[in-house]
DNA sequence: TCTATACTTCGTTACTTGGCGAAGTATAGG
DNA sequence: CCTATACTTCGCCAAGTAACGAAGTATAGA
């Protein structure tokens, strides 16, 4: 039941939602996210801390990035199926369109030009 | 975008995940969701409200009781498939299976004798 | 080893939410 | 009508949450 209620929880935020939609097409680190989402770095790190609490998405740690992906096939099937529902329903949204749009677009700056605006 | 905010807070609450337990199985009012769940009328008539709002349950007046179901195929698609997955999910927990059970015990006793327990 | 950078943790603040009881609305039945 | 009953709305309070900045941790590179 409690699995059940933190993914319920983890959905019930846009900021959090926003972020599956942009994770949807491959992983993203921290401070890409900062950059499309437009939050501060700490708001942003415990959004991905209860996204990952849930079991919806996972984390890889390279060098000084953190990089967050959906959660794969071996997760536990609530999840799992929770993730299959947000796919098909974000795919529809104009603002997980945008969001994917401004993702391509910090996919082709390098992660140093990012560094920048994240100073800011 | 924001219909799915919705749903997701719908989903964030154990209350309202195991009123969808409960009505999985066919309708019932609302002093018989009382009845099972041991919330105030106020409480629980608001949980309702949010499901409803989300899309995620439809209701019907007759006479003095309000009887609420979840929605039906003709339902948004999001709402729809948020429901399937909390079908599967809830299936699988104690909670909701000792739910159902005093549902049945409950779909024994007549709605007047409910009605005694509503006055304390 | 020192600095810069990517992220997390902590403390604060404003807002939301879940709970209740009291009062209001609506319907069935005398 | 008038009463009882099923439910909703309102006002309140306590607990939870999302946002921020400041301070802390960890890692890459000079």
């Amino acid at each position: 039941m409690n699995r059940l209620v933190k993914i319920g929880k983890a959905l019930a935020d846009e900021t959090r939602l926003r972020t599956l939609g942009l994770l949807e097409p491959g992983e993203l680190c921290l401070c890409q996210l900062i950059e499309i989402i437009g939050l501060a770095p700490s708001t942003m790190s415990k959004h991905m801390g209860v996204l990952v609490d849930a079991g919806l998405v996972e984390q890889r740690k390279s060098g000084r990035w953190r990089y967050y992906r959906l959660a794969g096939p071996d997760a536990p099937t609530e999840a799992h199926d929770a993730l299959s529902w947000a796919r098909t329903a974000l795919a529809e949204q104009p603002r997980v369109q945008a969001d994917r749009a401004q993702r391509e677009d910090v996919l082709t700056r390098s992660l140093h030009e990012l560094t920048v605006c994240y100073r800011n």
